[in-house]
DNA sequence: ATGAGTGATGTAAAGGTTTACATAAAGGTC
DNA sequence: GACCTTTATGTAAACCTTTACATCACTCAT
């Protein structure tokens, strides 16, 4: 029962009055044990409250049923929501998830690593634009793995994302339509494939609608709130003002309105802004935000699938897997035409 | 090399040419073995990339250098900061963590539990105010457990937070010296310790003013955005109207903030809002929010400190650590002058 | 030269599983 | 009743470590 020390499967197989053996077909093949044995088994296990010791087992096995989710950074808005799609999905196959924490530090991607090396986990779901073992991954041998969100720089690791051209071209097309033609992009690091993407989506947006490109107002930064707000801070320098911010995430498109309404403007009459991501936030800023929206749920979900059957087949059945984001219209974008007239 | 099976101590024993045993001390004991051949055993490493198979040698010792933490929202915007100041110090003393999702589920965190017999794990850091293993914990041994951030309810497990009392009244304060004599005190449930506790503050707080207690403007709710909003619509609808409400937690504080908003209000011009934890988000609304500061990073560190303790000693020194509080004072309360003439 | 002590290394068992192989009993066929 | 098949169970090896104990070769004191 409520012993010092938990029980073991000989335990089990002593009350049982079997061979461990037995123990172990019992739980694992039941059709391979007869209909009385089990019972008595079952019985045993219920008196010793036994459960496998998973220790074990992965060691004889030499595979774990446990999936490693490495993240740079847990606290983005974007992670626990498609963390929800991930475990659902592993649970309906009988995989456990293990969350790994990185801080954007090599070394402690690389003790993640050794993970694999003790089959304590079976497959790899990455959150990271690049992989997170610095060099030692070139000769160290990658465990199945699966990116999510992001394209994985330097491995050829298949990933699940969202359609990023399409989104921002959805975005973009919101502002033409709204009469806008003087619209600055602010986007992330120029390294990053959903920068550029992105950036695809608004060239393609412009050039469609006739709209000649202005590179004066197509802006860099990294993504953070703060990024906003100094993206503001460059364009009223140089006066080279737009009437509407597309901004390469949620985040950049907060510190963009955090940055006009210090400038005591408001949104959207003066200028309109749009994000891309839609985190939890963005409902609840204001004016709430007109954004595209990332299916997490269905993201995490397809991304564990891919995964699942890489561990099965070995083979990746696909290298890219792109789902369909959505606009979804909020308070943040609205006609230029005030801003026309004082300009 | 960049073999299909990761190395094993005898590869290594064999490449240097000494028996497993000298490997490993050569690896954990390395003054018991002479300089030469630690060398050697050092080289083969090296050659082999190797990394010690940590379910063997968990299997082996019968314990883990793991400590998992239980979360049942790793949304919850609290919950990113503790978790840097957990893994800072497991790190220092050699440990790693791992992270568990449970969703209040009692089933998954059944399986966490897991992790304990087959010693996967050596210590519990749980970030729910109940055990998240239903009835089953109370047949099965408890892991070395620490609590973080509330108090663990049913097993006398220690746990670290803020002295929420104290937290509580320097926010009630605040708004008594702003002028304010009609504050309302928005909670959670009132199963939760740190609810009563935080209105034990507010209940002092007025008591030491000189102001009576109204308890029509002191509503439960379930500490949610939403929750916050229904609050303000069933004030008005009661027609009981505060100049201020102080809220359990930021998240209340938030909703009470876009409900106040939605009926037109200006705050802190017609209304003073407090909160709760001073969660991320608490900078970027408008307007930003006055709110308690919870020392995140410090919770985390202290509560890994006492499980380690634990883990070293079997007894816990103390059982509670309450770190303090501090006032964090932005734009969302003002005196209440307006309010009162209007009223 | 002997014996004790010291230091470095090797041998083998143990930790809890799973499973190939062996064994045994039972059932079916002629 | 002898033989073959099928079904149920047991035996023992393997997975990779760590470490108590044994062994061996020294050094040093007597």
């Amino acid at each position: 029962m409520s012993n010092s020390t938990p029980a073991t499967i000989e335990d089990v197989a002593r009350i049982a009055e079997v061979s461990i053996a037995t123990v172990s077909r019992a739980i694992h093949m039941p059709e391979k044990v007869a209909n009385s044995t089990r019972l008595k088994v079952n019985q045993a296990i219920a008196i010793t409250g036994y459960t496998t010791n998973a220790m074990a087992r992965s060691l004889r096995l030499g595979r774990s049923n446990m999936i490693l989710v490495v993240a740079p950074d847990i606290g983005d808005p974007n992670f626990s929501n498609i963390l929800v799609g991930l475990e659902n999905e592993a649970r309906a196959h009988g995989y456990g998830i293990l969350i790994g924490h990185t801080q954007n530090d090599a070394q402690r991607g690389l003790e993640y690593l050794k993970f694999f090396n003790s089959n304590q986990a079976a497959g790899l779901i990455l959150f990271t634009g690049i992989l997170p073992f610095g060099h030692q991954s070139m000769t160290a041998r990658l465990p199945p793995s699966v990116g999510v969100f992001e394209p994985v720089f330097n491995g050829g690791i298949p990933y699940v994302g969202v359609d990023d051209t399409e989104g921002a071209r959805k975005a973009v097309d919101l502002l033409l339509a709204e009469g806008h033609r003087k619209i600055a992009f602010i986007g992330d690091s120029r390294t990053r494939l959903a920068y550029t993407r992105r950036r695809m989506g608004y060239d393609a947006g412009l050039d469609a609608a006739g709209v000649p490109p202005d590179t004066r107002i197509v802006l860099e930064g990294d993504g953070t709130i703060e990024s906003g707000r100094h993206a503001v801070e460059q364009l009223f320098m140089r006066d080279t003002l737009p009437t509407a911010f597309m901004c390469v995430n949620d985040q950049t498109a907060i510190g963009v309105m955090v940055g006009l309404g210090a400038r005591g403007y408001d949104i959207p009459r003066d200028f309109s802004v749009t994000g891309f991501d839609d985190v939890p936030q963005a409902v609840f800023i204001s004016p709430s935000l007109t954004t595209i929206r990332q299916p997490r749920t269905a993201i995490g979900k397809q991304a564990m699938a891919l995964l699942l059957e890489l561990l099965s087949d070995g083979q990746p059945a696909e290298t890219e897997i792109l789902l369909r984001p959505d606009l979804v219209v909020r308070n943040s974008v609205s006609a230029p035409s005030r801003n026309w007239l004082r300009r």
